[in-house]
DNA sequence: GTGTTTATCGTCAAGCAGACGACTATGATC
DNA sequence: GATCATAGTCGTCTGCTTGACGATAAACAC
């Protein structure tokens, strides 16, 4: 058959962002304050219209960076600064996803370490760092006794998804350093996987199992005592990403 | 701002399928040959467009029963007969992936036993099952010396992405199964896994892996020789998806 | 100094994986 | 029918990794 423009229906593409970090003990993602209908008011995971020019990749990059000013971490430079991760998470298509129009969500996991305030376009009241418990309950009461709405359009489900994938990629890839600033502690880094998994970890065989693993951590030689304690030594990230054999998740 | 149309530019939509099945050995995966420019007479995945009022994983489904009939495995039934199991891959979205427009490909992986004959519309000419070694190679000789034309589109690509999943899925779940009949032995279930790999497994640290792992096979106590030697035991797939510890992909 | 906190090293037992020997039950071949 | 080849199944042994946990070290607070 031919080439026929009207055999497909048009669609909207997005790009969706479940940008996470590690706040005071706390796994968080970033969510902004919807400022227009649908679910005007409601908190929603960042993103927006994949542009004609655009592939996806870059699409959640800007995205990324106007939300956050964070800039993709480049695969080609091993140690890097302070830039995220990104990857491509999944996708959403929901016929009924979005009630104006038929929108295909193109969802991107970013971590990134902890952060100043974000900032949503310049509009830091619209943009929060939020426990993700408290972004996934649905209908119940956030700390502060308010009731929380659940988030907009299915971006409960993207978020879920997002954290599951971090959950597991931090078991056998040496992603956990993409919540850790430049130089960390080994402590830090373990209170990085504490807080993703929301188990307690014992130090020892932590300690153990990270200096043990060749190429995931390179010492840098420095110590630090702001974790408190006696001094610890400072790594960055090796150039091992995959950890073999993985880092086991405690059962349940 | 408000809702405007005009702020978006219109995408098609299409689902592109890795279908994986292991054939003599090997790690096969459907082709069809293109029978319209761009990329006229060359292979391809077999995909096509998503309908206007359809769910992404419906379209994949609906794609891969009119391409080999297969029907999709329920989640919802655990014992189950011959269907396949279809899961998202990711989604290619590259503004240059197709000449004519933009077009945004969520990819699907489907895993199937070894089936009769594949059927493209009834067209069996125009799909084949081929060794995804000699449909990843590019420009170089298939087996019968012809000269090997490299996938159309950015369909090596998915290929490359389709089989590193399924690679690394079998280690840490009970995909393989799906490679295989409703009863299986535990030989052939260990064929899969070394055709998948490309590795040799030690039949009997394999065997007790396997019978070891609680929820993973299912005894249904019929036997069977059609392996030659002696007789074997056959199994259906028990209700465990995950391997915990997974199953270790030998060292290259 | 004493107590507290965090980091780091070491020990021990249990479990699992890889290497591989041994035996079993079929069909094929002489 | 004896022999052989093939595939399946059960065991053994050794080394490595893990989980539990004792012990020591180096900072800070009082």
């Amino acid at each position: 058959m031919p080439y026929d423009p009207s055999a497909f229906p048009p669609f909207a593409v997005t790009v969706d962002l479940v940008v996470l970090t590690v706040r005071r003990h706390a796994l968080c993602a970033l969510a902004v304050r919807r400022g227009e209908p649908p679910f005007q008011g409601r908190w929603a995971l960042p993103g927006g219209f994949v542009r004609a020019d655009e592939d996806l990749a870059q699409a959640a990059a800007r995205e990324l960076a106007e939300e956050t000013g964070l800039r993709v971490h480049d695969p080609a430079v091993p140690v890097q600064d302070n830039g995220a991760h990104l990857e491509q998470l999944a996708t959403y298509g929901d016929p009924k996803r979005d009630p104006r129009m038929r929108v295909v969500s193109v969802a991107h996991l970013a971590l990134a370490p902890d952060l100043p305030a974000p900032r949503a376009g310049g509009d830091a009241s619209n943009a929060r760092w939020a426990p993700v418990e408290e972004l996934l309950q649905q209908g119940g009461y956030g700390r502060d006794g308010e009731p929380v709405a659940p988030l907009a359009f299915d971006h409960a489900q993207i978020l879920a998804d997002g954290v599951e994938r971090a959950r597991s990629k931090i078991e056998y890839s040496s992603l956990a350093t993409a919540f850790c600033p430049t130089e960390f502690t080994v402590g830090e880094l373990r209170r990085v996987y504490e807080a993703v998994w929301g188990v307690a970890l014992d130090p020892r065989n932590f300690h153990r199992k990270v200096t043990g693993t060749p190429g995931f951590l390179v010492p840098t030689g420095g110590t630090t005592t702001r974790q408190g304690g006696r001094p610890a030594q400072l790594f960055r990230a090796g150039g091992a990403t995959l950890l073999n054999p993985p880092m086991l998740r405690p059962e349940v």
